[in-house]
This record gives structure tokens, sequence and C-alpha cells, in this order.
DNA sequence: GTCTATAGCTGGATAGAC
DNA sequence: GTCTATCCAGCTATAGAC
């Protein structure tokens, strides 16, 4: 019920969009705490009043940003299931996280922190939807170890150590570019990552990696099956 | 040049230690522009007005918890090296730094909110002695995969993949509690986590794991050792 | 829906009594 | 060296003109 006509949703969600990729940035920079709803709104280009009245307080908009976080990870993750072959999951899965880390660097940091500070507003979706899916697929990985299709490794800490490795670059982004002496990543560092720890984990659970080819081979596929699907959006 | 005659100095340090290790919890909960002064005196018992007088400033108080921090991680880590057989080197890694992650973890969250949040106290020290301790580390690697000791995995990579995974248990502490359903952190899992971890990585690089009676020995030696020293402090 | 002005409070830091 | 009282800049949030 809103008192203007039409289209003027559009202003709304564009000037939405606007404050949540400053308050992205700016919760990043600072932390929850640290952060003024007045450099967020400054940085938006609008009146720090605005933001109140579009998200009523601080704490709205901040669980309004993590929820878009959790949403997109949710989207792009969710693709990576129901194929029984172990080797081709997993690298699917390390390689798709190394390219999030790349795309939504801020969207883990802004998690990262979350977390370190003891997960103040994302107490409950840890116990609750995220333990519910670590369940599942220790059960799947499981499976496999019972059908010697890989090694017997604890389920729990591989998956552990995916999500640590693969974040890691995006997390602590600026210690490994300083410690490289790189400006900033480039598409072949990620393809690199990518070898790397699809060769190291894959290994570890006894398995043949891959490779680069099958992975670009896969995702061209998927590329081209999207297109087809006419998704028109601008 | 202090104005009491002796043993003040005791009391000086007394206060010093109550306030970092009250500042140390605060900066973890609500990082560091979040933490206000006040909260840290509550926390040690001690007027706001002491902690000015100790530290000049917040941005003093929090270098010296920082450096407080390298110093600790210097004195447990730099044990490590000169061991020419790479699977005890590695093997002793791994597990010292889960040990510290399990003992400091604290310390290792600040470090990385530090660094997620660009490193504004910290970029001279990873751009400067990081950087060197990593170039260092990297030329010994590539010596034993030119000697065809280890298989040939990036050295780089390979360190950022042991800080990853090792220090995931502290920083992401919460969310692997949560996920795994535990209060705290007991002797048993610390060492089961070093199992899979040095099991992982290890044949990752080709190499037979020493495995956990390996290490213990080892770490049962080095304090027998120390204890001969004669260390006395109270 | 948008913005200015301001209330009401807490922040870091210091002056000055003890 | 210690602590109370206080300054003032900056904070979140809202009232009310437009």
């Amino acid at each position: 019920m809103s008192t203007q006509k039409y289209k003027t949703g559009a202003i709304r969600e564009r000037n939405n969009e606007n404050i949540l990729a400053a308050a992205e940035q700016e919760f990043v920079l600072h932390g929850f705490k640290g952060t003024s709803m007045q450099a967020i709104a400054d940085r938006a280009g609008v009146p720090k009043a605005n933001i109140h009245y579009y998200f009523k307080n601080k704490g709205n908009l901040y669980r309004a940003l993590l929820e878009n976080i959790l949403t997109t990870w949710n989207e792009v993750l969710s693709d990576i299931n129901s194929d029984s072959d172990p080797a081709r999951i997993l690298s699917l899965f390390i390689r798709t996280k190394i390219r999030l880390s790349y795309t939504h660097p801020n969207a883990s940091k802004i998690f990262a922190m979350e977390i370190i500070q003891g997960a103040p507003y994302l107490k409950d979706y840890i116990s609750g939807a995220m333990r519910q899916w670590v369940r599942e697929k220790t059960l799947v990985i499981q499976s496999w170890i019972d059908a010697g299709k890989i090694r017997a490794v604890d389920p729990t800490h591989l998956i552990f150590m995916i999500w640590s490795s693969t974040q890691h670059y995006a997390d602590f982004e600026t210690q490994v570019l300083e410690v490289t002496n790189k400006r900033q990543y480039e598409e072949d560092d990620i393809l690199r990552i990518g070898d790397f720890l699809e060769d190291m984990i894959l290994r570890g659970c006894g398995l043949t990696p891959p490779g680069r080819a099958a992975y670009l081979a896969l995702v061209d596929d998927q590329a081209a099956t999207t297109d087809s699907t006419g998704i028109t959006e601008a």
C-alpha cells in the first residue's frame, strides 16, 4: 500500500540497493558498531534520515545485508548436488566457492566478522539452516566412504577445510596480496588457486583431480544452458 | 625515571596486563572502533582515565595488544626450523598452529579482524616481516621440491592453506561449535583436528603423515628439555 | 517520500583535586 | 600514580517542514 501511483517502487528499489551497497563497504571497513549511519548515507548519497525511513534502524539494515549475502550464496551453491561422482562434485564446489570469494569478497568478509564476533545476528541461522546443510552433506560424503569411492576422512572437517581454504582468499585478501606483492587478483590467479586447492584436497580424499579443463567445460555448458532459458533482465 | 622508590613497577605491570586482557575481550566482541574505553575500563576494574594515563590513547592500546600477539606467535613458532625432514616439519607446524588457535583464540580473532578490515595498523608488518618470513619458507619448500622430497605444489599457496585451515578453528570457533553442536573444544578435538589436517595436507604433498604419536613424543621431549633448563618463574 | 534541524546520549580525551 | 568531574565531538534516532 504505497502512496504513489506506480513505478515509484523502482526509485525505492534503486535507493535500497545504493544504501545496501554503501553499507557493505562501511561495515567491512569499520565493523557493525564502528560504522556510522552518517558514513553510509554519505557514501550512498542520501540524507541520513532516509536510511532510517527505509530500514528503521541500524540493526535492520545490517540484518537486510546479511540476508542478501546468504541468499546470494544459496542461489549459487544450490546448483551443486546430485552428481554421484565425488571428484566432480568436490571440484565444482571448491572452484565455485573460490569464484564467489573473488566476485563477492565483501560479502565473505562481513560474514566472517559476524562469526568472529560471536555471531550475534546469525546464531539462529548457524544452529538451524547451516547445521542442517552440513548434516546433509556429511551424510552424502559418508555414503561415498561406505561405498569405497573416497578415502575415510572426517566429512565435517573436510567441509570446514574447503570453507576455510577457499574463503581465505576473500577474507585475508589484504594479507595475500601484500605477501605476494600483487595489486589485485586476476582471472589467472583464481584459476591457479582452484588448481592448487582441488589438487590438494582431492588427493587427500584419495581422488584424481579432474583439473581445470574439466571445470571450464562444465561452466561453459551451464552458461550455454542458462542463456537458452531466455533470461532477459537488463 | 619513575617517582616511587621501587617495587611499584609491579603494580603498573599488573594493571597493564589487566587492561590488555580486558581490551582483548572487548576488541574481539566489538571491533576496534566499536569498543569503548569505558567498557575496557569497567572490565579491567580501573577508572577510564587510568587507561589513558597508561596508554595515552585508544590506538596505542590497540597497537600494544597487536604487538603482544605477534610476539607470542613468534616465540612459539620460531622453534620450528632446521629439521630437514619435510614430513616432520610440516606436521609440527600444522599441529603447533592448531594448538595456538586453541590456547589463544582471541589473539587469532583480533588479528583476523585487523586483516579483514584492510590491516590499517599492520600493513607495514605484513609487507615487511611477514612477507620476508613467507619468502624464506617458500625457498625451503622449493628446495624440497627440487630435491624430490615432496610433490611439486605451489609453496606460497601451501603456506596459505596451512594458515587458513588451522586458524579457522579459532576464528570461526562459534560456527564450528554451533554446527557440531558442542559447547567448547576439548583436548581430544584438538588432536583429532591435527590428525585430519596433517593427513590431508601431507598426503597432498605426497608425504606419509607421521601421525599423532610422533607429534606427542616430540612435544614431550621438548617439555622435558625445557624443564631441565631450570625455568623457575612462579 | 524527502530532507533539515535537533533531541538525547555516549564517545575519547583531559584538567585538576587528592 | 589515582580518580572524579567535565568538555565537546560524534553517535542514533526522530520531529516536523516541505
